[in-house]
DNA sequence: ATCTTTTTGCAACAAAGTTGCATGCTAGTT
DNA sequence: AACTAGCATGCAACTTTGTTGCAAAAAGAT
């Protein structure tokens, strides 16, 4: 895990820091999307709020993250696969939500279909969002 | 116009005021979804924050607007189909963000296509949202 | 016209996100 | 191992966004 949080930053050219390895670890433990109060939540008092929204920043730009849709307001990210990188990002897998216990997963085998538009839409990304109950909540 | 707003509001059991009047008026007229800051840009000093905040809280509840998923932190919303009322949406269709001038279009003839997901996941409501350009954008 | 109920505005607050800057740390160089 | 340039962090101050309670105002019913 540890040599797996390091190479990502590496790989990405980013230095390697304590809220870095952090924020990254609890991405790579969690089964689901995390928002930025969750990450807050998770490390305490141990890391500077803004230092949390600075890393995600700097990971999605980087392409280590990706951000989910949601309908309320709150931005939810998770993980991207290997084939992500700065500025391309290849995450066209459907994102599901669970009305219950709210957790929300990426379904990595599911791909977003592609829908036919009317004449004079030029799409570039289609998003797919499910809610309903999960696994563990139906 | 002004009828038609009067009609929409005493069918949904709401009393007729300046504000639901004003911000539906805004709806009807914009061909594309709106911001809770774009509302509160559009009628000036007109009204207060806080009873913008409860019309569109009121307009979701009853079923008169929907609101739209975005991957950032903004929350959208747009009118509802007639047959929208109150705990049952049929607003099953695609919602197009332009990349460009940022508009958000309710593609109201394009349903959101059923994917198949893994067994163990209940699925209730679908939503697509395609990012690309528009008509007039491209 | 009067009364009841709903809606609004105000104030005060809480939560979420941003920016500038001085300090500390990382990673590469000597 | 010590040095240093550049990057990352923490802190403070601030802005923006959203929430809540309550009294005044407006709407709808009688
Ligand atoms: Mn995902
Ligand atoms: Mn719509
Ligand atoms: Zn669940
Ligand atoms: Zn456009």
């Amino acid at each position: 895990m540890e040599a797996q949080i390091d190479e990502i930053l590496r790989k990405n050219q980013l230095s390697v820091t304590g809220s870095r390895k952090r924020i990254l670890e609890l991405f790579l433990m969690s089964n689901g999307a995390l928002a930025h109060g969750d990450i807050e939540k998770k490390t305490g008092e141990k890391f500077d709020r803004v230092t949390v929204y600075r890393t995600l920043q700097t990971f999605l730009e980087k392409g280590i993250i990706h951000s989910i849709p949601t309908s309320d307001n709150s931005v939810l990210y998770a993980l991207c696969k290997d084939d992500c990188s700065e500025g391309h990002h290849h995450d066209n897998h459907v994102h599901f939500i669970c009305s219950d216990c709210g957790k929300t997963i990426c379904l990595a085998d599911v791909t977003v279909p592609q829908v036919k538009l009317p004449v004079g839409f030029l799409p570039q990304e289609y998003q797919m969002v499910v809610t309903g109950l999960c696994k563990d909540c139906r």
